[in-house]
DNA sequence: ACCTGAACACCGTTCAAGT
DNA sequence: ACCTGAACACCGTTCAAGT
């Protein structure tokens, strides 16, 4: 009654230690990811949740960056290309903007994923579509090829930028003076007479209205700037 | 004969143990990062360089990423802005370029520069004369606010995507097929038939073209994309 | 008031030894 | 052949207790 003749038996009737395999693994993580962040998708950690020592999991993975870079391939598989609607340009800059919302909420993946790319059947699919759109944009091809990892390094980074303070303080009051805001208002319009003449500009927009012309001005530059030979 | 009375004396003569300062944290912080590299600065690694325990070095920083800002705006006054020659979109290219190329020695610094961002003086000075440099191309300057972050942004990124293969091998036999290489020449022209046309531009160019490419784009871009409202 | 020893709560990765 | 316990060599940060 206690366990069958072919599965190991533990201490009463616990659920079968699943085989490990890369995917369970990788799922285990995109868990772990969901409920408490990518600082507790460690290997000692996940290890725990599958019943295991650390070292098992060297089997099936490389090391932590890559395990973290199939964690964002999985997560891209939720973000739908096929939905955005409008001209090419319109959809070129809504692909671009599903991405870098959906690496918003995990900025400290953002931060990875520019050190250990992913390149999982996800990612691929996302290139695939963002040269579709650049082609149809009517941007040469060659440019295409560039500008794709121009745009993705954009988005990328934007939403690795917010790392850090991810667990932040909801903000005693309003707005939170970083230090370079700070420090951009103390500049002296004698020593710094540009950043003194445009402190306002420098620190104005929203992070969504920032993200829209960023994507906007890397179109218009990707598609006036011919690549060398 | 062994230590003043107004000095602490320790076994035989050793150096007198300095004051502990925030500007000396910095300075042991850029020698450790120098001979050892970004991993080794630590605070533990610090405090047994400065003679203490951990905990003192929390008087003078507030944690270890505002301490590797710190240290990256003082490499920041290694880079001459002021030697650059040629048209402005020249001299614009060229302190780019150089800015990159030293962070390029220290990519992990990047790395953590785009999460922590310098704010100290030399940060200042190189923002001062970005925004100078795109006032002298005619970028409109509310374009050149929202443009400096863009193009630092971009040459922060584009180092910091070297880390972790900082340490890497001396490529034995030439060209290190990474991973996303690897995805790209895999695709299938049924499925993926952008990618499988264009695989070699997206793989073609060396970093150095890379990075004058994008400059470029960006600068086109920026000219050329005017901000909301 | 200022400083810090020691502790808390973790890490990644390797490898010798088991099955 | 495959898997893993235990160890190695570290981390950041806090805080009670000292001077």
């Amino acid at each position: 009654m206690t366990g069958s003749p072919t599965t190991p038996r533990g201490r009463r009737d616990r659920p079968a230690k699943p085989a490990l395999t890369r995917g369970g693994i990788v799922a285990a993580a995109v868990a772990v990811l969901r409920a408490e962040g990518l600082e507790k998708v460690t290997m000692r950690r996940l290890a725990q949740e599958l019943d295991t020592g650390p070292a098992s999991l060297y089997v099936y993975v490389r090391n932590t960056a890559e395990l973290h870079a199939a964690v964002l391939d999985e997560l891209l598989g939720t973000i739908a290309a096929g939905s955005a609607q409008g001209s090419p340009r319109e959809r070129l800059e809504q692909v671009l903007t599903a991405y870098t919302t959906m690496l918003l909420e995990h900025p400290s993946l953002a931060r990875s994923a520019l050190t250990a790319r992913p390149s999982g059947p996800h990612y691929l699919n996302l290139i695939e579509s963002l040269l579709g759109l650049l082609d149809e944009v009517g941007v040469a091809p060659a440019q295409a090829a560039w500008g794709v990892d121009l745009l993705l390094q954009f988005a990328t980074a934007t939403a690795a930028e917010h790392a850090g303070r991810e667990t932040s303080s909801p903000a005693a009051g309003g707005e939170e003076w970083d230090a370079l805001a700070h420090a951009l208002h103390g500049a002296s319009d004698r020593t710094h007479p540009h950043i003194a003449a445009l402190t306002g500009p420098l620190l104005s927009g929203t992070p969504g209205e920032r993200l829209s012309w960023g994507v906007r001005a890397l179109i218009n530059g990707i598609e006036r700037t011919s690549v060398p030979d």
